[in-house]
DNA sequence: CCGTACTATCTAATCGATTAGATGAGAGAA
DNA sequence: TTCTCTCATCTAATCGATTAGATAGTACGG
């Protein structure tokens, strides 16, 4: 009935019972590479769910050369904006029959090489990566190996593996009109401790559509709430506080509508904010934040599409403008 | 040097350039169960090295029985309290060499029990489930297949399988007591949709903390921000808005908050509020969220000490208070 | 009635690492 | 010198599933 633990059953219990030879059993069991008589697949069929038998994914994985598994590397899932692409991505995976292994790279490049290694030795059929900001290109490191990788959310310049990652460019001259349109002459801008891979994407496609205004403020702060939160109240108690400010990320976006509502500057009155990434989240804080919205789901599909037709194009995804509270504009 | 993609490097590969027997490779590599003379030692790893030799992960687990893989079902990754918590139990796996293969069960017992069955055929080493108030007791399917298994934050009526979870009893007193401090005398309840797992004993010690109070309310919603800023805008056109609100979980609170806030009954003033879950994101909510702080890393690292310990009792974790700004209080 | 052409199955090699049992060389005891 | 012990290594079976090649059995045309 079921398999006892100390003796799990086997491809050749199941020939056994069925009184056929294992090379059967197998055929049966995948549609194999050859056709079985009706009445013996029957037979097979019975003696399988009788013992309860299941294929053992390791033995199978060592003669195939394929485990059904693909290695995850994010920056941070505790972070909400890579935990929902994870997510997504994981989702993405389930439905291609595939399982997913995760690590997290803590925004390290070295834990990234070392994730990447260790899940190569676990034989993983295929990489996803989903970097912060990182410059090393760890899919060469996989290509070596014969293993297909993809990047979402962000890939190294200059790699050779696919980039699944959103129109920053045009994201970022929407959320600048916009604010414009609300009467807003000078613009500031939240970036990340380092600049590189999106967010120096994000911060270069501002600086360019800022040209005119010679006072652009660029300010930098780590990506977590509390250290945008932190910033604002500094801001606030030099006086420094920006009119309008686009944050390269939702929790920094968040951190800054907290930082000034303790500071009695709150959003939308006293500072105007619109956030790059568009998680989901963002539409439920106080005030609701507009956002250029990342199709994270879609991005998490077309990369998984990607690797499977071993197609090597990157992809550009557009993030459109979501008008809600946090700009000054009435939500309807 | 490195491994070609077309053709890894083996055991054999090794032995031959060493000019030894795959069986002293072995001892070599893993401080095999038989001692190798110091110099035939330094020939493979010379040898391991130049070849850049990877020990196939498959293979060893196909005869050892073992694959260092654990398999962590999570109700849903992408809500912060169950990211944060994945997060850090990836982390403690990976202290202790292993990888994580994760699932999201989308709070569904059928998705659930289906990802167990997967992961068992992977042959995962060890379970480790994180179930938003399943009732299912899918640890026994693990333990019918010889693989132990620990839930974390709620574990099913009358399982076998440890448990680690926060002390939801202690922490509804003191979330009520403080409130009352304040001088509210109802105290209103924001539940769940069904009320089982750990939802279900945070609503049935409130009601015991409550029980002088025949008006108490109990609302329901589901586990989103945006459920609770529904029915916080609905609660608010209808003129019956609580005047204090514990949450049970963060995601709740923040809806809350932002939905009064958009009906102009903003906490703390018009309305106090205390959650139950305590991410670190409720420290940066406008106003931040006074909580009862559940020690997420800490109860993710005695769920895999568990595991590894073969120990199978059950633990409680305090969850202290965090005074903060939504209840009322005024932060230093 | 026989050879050709299939069809349905079986046999056994294979994937790469682990490890018990066999083998052989050298040290020390009698 | 010969026998016994140790140590260092080697040989080969094993884990469970896959699949190419061999084999037996059936059908059909000539």
């Amino acid at each position: 009935m079921t398999n006892r633990a100390d003796k799990p059953i086997t491809l050749a219990d199941v020939a056994r019972r069925a009184g056929t030879s294992t090379a059967v059993v197998s055929y049966v069991i995948n549609n194999g590479p050859r056709p079985v008589a009706a009445a013996t697949r029957e037979r097979v069929l019975a003696a399988a769910a009788e013992l309860g038998y299941r294929p053992n994914r390791i033995a199978r994985a060592l003669r195939s050369r394929t485990t059904g598994v693909v290695g995850l590397v994010v920056a941070d899932a505790s972070n909400p904006y890579f935990g929902a692409l994870a997510r997504h991505i994981e989702q993405a995976l389930d439905k291609r029959d595939r399982l997913t292994l995760v690590g997290n790279a803590d925004y390290s490049a070295d834990r990234e090489r070392h994730l990447v290694d260790r899940f190569l030795a676990a034989q993983v059929d295929a990489l996803v990566i989903v970097s912060a900001d990182g410059e090393d290109d760890v899919a060469t490191r996989a290509e070596a190996a014969g293993v297909p990788a993809v990047y979402v959310h962000n890939g190294p310049p200059g790699g050779r593996a696919p980039v699944v990652a959103a129109d920053n460019q045009n994201a970022v001259q929407e959320a600048v009109a916009h604010l414009r349109a609300h009467g807003h002459r000078h613009i500031a801008f939240l970036s990340g401790p380092h600049d590189t891979g999106p967010v120096g994407a994000r911060r270069a496609a501002w600086h360019a559509a800022v040209a005119d205004d010679p006072d652009a403020v660029l300010l930098r702060c780590d990506y977590s709430r509390a250290a945008a939160d932190a910033l604002a109240r500094r801001l606030a108690a030099q006086g420094a506080m920006p009119q309008a400010l686009i944050t390269a990320t939702d929790e920094q976006a968040t951190g800054v509508l907290s930082g000034a509502w303790a500071c009695d500057l709150p959003a939308p009155d006293r500072i105007a904010v619109i956030s790059l990434d568009g998680t989901p989240e963002s539409a439920h804080t106080a005030p609701p934040l507009t956002v250029t919205r990342q199709p994270l789901q879609a991005m998490a599909e077309q990369a998984i599409d990607l690797l499977f037709g071993h197609a090597s194009c990157s992809l550009v995804a557009h993030a459109p403008l979501v008008i809600r509270r946090s700009c000054g504009c009435d939500e309807a």
